[in-house]
DNA sequence: AGTGAAACGACCGTAGA
DNA sequence: TCTACGGTCGTTTCACT
């Protein structure tokens, strides 16, 4: 199904079983059902529209802090030129694992991650200032990340 | 399993596993083990000790844009104080899905999820602004999500 | 959209290399 | 850490509401 251009209005229902695949993507959907109150074919069927639609997608999700990647940071850049271009670039570094075009005196915002402080220096001055029409950019290291939702606008 | 200090060194089976359940987390054991050459009880056992040592979840994500929050943004917050306590009152408004205490020119970085730009003005002029010990905010509206990786360090 | 039932397949514990 | 296997439980399909 492709994605809509209408908003998606979720019960309380499938809010709720959003929820039980938030605690635990590989609950079963017979569990998911005695705790919303729908059989098991119930809530498989709405797993599969809520998939199908795009609302929601269960995936596998990695802590870069347990892999060894003790350093993270938003790169702020501000681009000459088109930033698609750049976003585009920037997307292709490994080490970058989120990009957005940006309204504001960035242009990009860009999370990297990395093992240290070195291989962030090298990804700075190696990597990302050497792409075309990147003008200048702006470092804020990540010290503790405090707050993490993966499900917006189910509670 | 408590989270460890050093780092856990993935092969590239456990990669594979992961990369399997990135794609789709409900896929069963006994096919994501015919992918990775390996039988379903092992494949088990490895998501088991991968979610046990906080490497690797499985969970369900909603996309913001599909639910009608056509609005995000990305604040960067400046602070007086503690910025710890900030981060914590942030955290508890529904609106914020992310926060991080930042080195840099701003203290906190904080996403936010609005259903439109009026709903923005409220949150930033409501809420955000009216923390105490914000001294000063600049937002980066987004335009165009270009890349979001989940799994770090699995490539 | 939802339930229920029967066949099938997945999951889980345990034993053994 | 892996495979093998048997009991149990979950999933799938389909007929029905």
């Amino acid at each position: 199904m492709a994605p809509r251009n209408r908003p998606i209005a979720l019960d309380e229902v499938s809010k709720a079983i959003i929820e039980q695949l938030q605690e635990d993507g590989r609950r079963s959907y017979a569990e998911i059902g005695k705790a919303v109150g729908l059989s098991e074919a119930a809530v498989r069927q709405r797993v599969q529209k809520l998939q199908e639609s795009g609302v929601m997608q269960v995936v596998a999700v990695t802590d870069p802090m347990q892999l060894g990647f003790y350093r993270q940071a938003m790169v702020g850049v501000r681009v000459t030129g088109d930033s698609r271009i750049v976003a585009q670039r920037l997307g292709e570094i490994p080490a970058v694992d989120y990009v957005v075009l940006t309204a504001g005196s960035f242009d990009i915002l860009a999370e990297v991650v990395c093992e240290n402080d070195d291989d962030l220096i090298e990804l700075l001055n190696q990597e990302i200032r050497r792409i075309d029409g990147v003008q200048s950019t702006e470092t804020f290291v990540y010290l503790k990340l405090h707050k993490q939702l993966y499900n917006w606008g189910t509670r």
